[in-house]
DNA sequence: CCAATAAGTAACCAACCAGTTATTTACATG
DNA sequence: CATGTAAATAACTGGTTGGTTACTTATTGG
């Protein structure tokens, strides 16, 4: 029925932005202080909704934890979905995998913060997710068939197992980005510049590729 | 004045034991819970003591999360300061940094937590500590000069930034070790064992050799 | 044994905070 | 314009939590 009532519609809409601007607050917020220290009024208050709004739409705070994680990693699956490196010789696909992973991590920390903060209590939201969806990652899939694709025609060395493969990738970029921060500490701040982001994509994808190398 | 007053070396020896329960109860807190999920009532009682004495000893929670920080970066500090890797070939010595620091963080998943959170908090108390020291990392300079040593040597490529590299040798472990949970909805469960643990350090290891070969 | 001081305790408090209740407003339709 | 219903709101509540106050216990030199 693409033709639902009217009436319908119109609440529906006033209603879907309501759960859209309590969603995004909710990505703020937590991404900002964690599940922890996050504040439920300060999300109404970001969303510009009724406290009550947030409890009607979203059951509770943990549950709204877990609305807002699926739908970064729906966001990030997504994007990894639209990948297409399968023409590309594999050393090109392996470099576009890194480079694609660390530019997406670079400009979404809230996904970083929202998976360590995940990780700390266990993944215990993520576990009960019925979204089991929500965990399957489409950057696996493909590192496995460029890797697959890479060793039958030489380009790779042999023997390298993905899952490690898929951490190391992932990891490099993600530790940077999270630990930007304490990082700075130690090597002055500006490792979020253009310049610097540059830099890590071009020492990322020359790990990578380095390592491959047969 | 090693013979102080025996009145003040008994009450500075059930203090300091109070002290050193106090800093054990919440490394043990914080790291679980971070520091906006820990409670101090619940610091007060894994340390078996009372919490009027936490704000005694330490102020305020959050300048009692500052000293956990330091004390954590300090014995791992310590342990770096110990490796002694300068009689080893270069690709030896690159071996064994890469396997300490995997070890290192999968025997100290406190450390990591600690490390994510104060991230999350943008490292807002390392920048106000006056131990600056707590933030120089022996493990650097030690990496800084096996690479030198190595590119010399002409057992490694050229070019390469010691800090990409720290980074990177350091991401690989600590991503791992953080997101464990995460990768295990992903993975299957199992990241843990002594037999994955030794997978991933393989996989490390190989990966910065790997990686410098010229 | 007694004074002095350090260490430790129990009870308390005010601010905070997740979650609710009672009520009002907006809106499409008959 | 009256009516039913979805959406939104303000005010409240009970449990929690970081931090404090007033008090007790332990230790040892004189």
């Amino acid at each position: 029925m693409p033709d639902t009532h009217p009436i319908a519609r119109k609440l529906d809409g006033r209603a879907d932005a309501t759960r859209r601007r309590i969603l995004e607050a909710a990505l703020a917020e937590f991404a900002e202080k964690g599940l922890a220290g996050a504040r439920v009024d300060e999300i109404a208050a970001r969303a510009d909704a009724n406290k009550r709004m947030i409890y009607a739409y979203y059951g509770s705070k943990e549950d709204l934890w877990l609305s807002v994680l699926e739908q970064a990693y729906t966001a990030k699956r997504d994007r990894e979905h639209a990948l297409d490196v399968q023409a590309l010789p594999p050393r090109d696909a392996m470099a576009k995998l890194v480079s694609f992973n660390l530019r997406y991590t670079a400009a979404h920390p809230e996904f970083v913060a929202l998976l360590n903060d995940e990780n700390l209590n266990r993944a215990a939201h993520l576990k009960r997710s019925e979204e089991v969806q929500a965990l399957y990652t489409p950057l696996l899939d493909t590192l496995r068939a460029v890797l697959a694709r890479g060793e039958a025609e030489g380009a790779f060395r042999r023997g390298v197992d993905p899952m490690q493969l898929y951490i190391t990738l992932v990891g490099i970029g993600h530790f940077y980005v999270a630990n930007s921060h304490t990082l700075s500490t130690i090597f002055g701040s500006g490792l979020t510049t253009k310049k610097a982001l540059a830099a890590r994509e071009a020492h990322c994808v020359d790990v990578v590729l380095g390592y491959l190398r047969p």
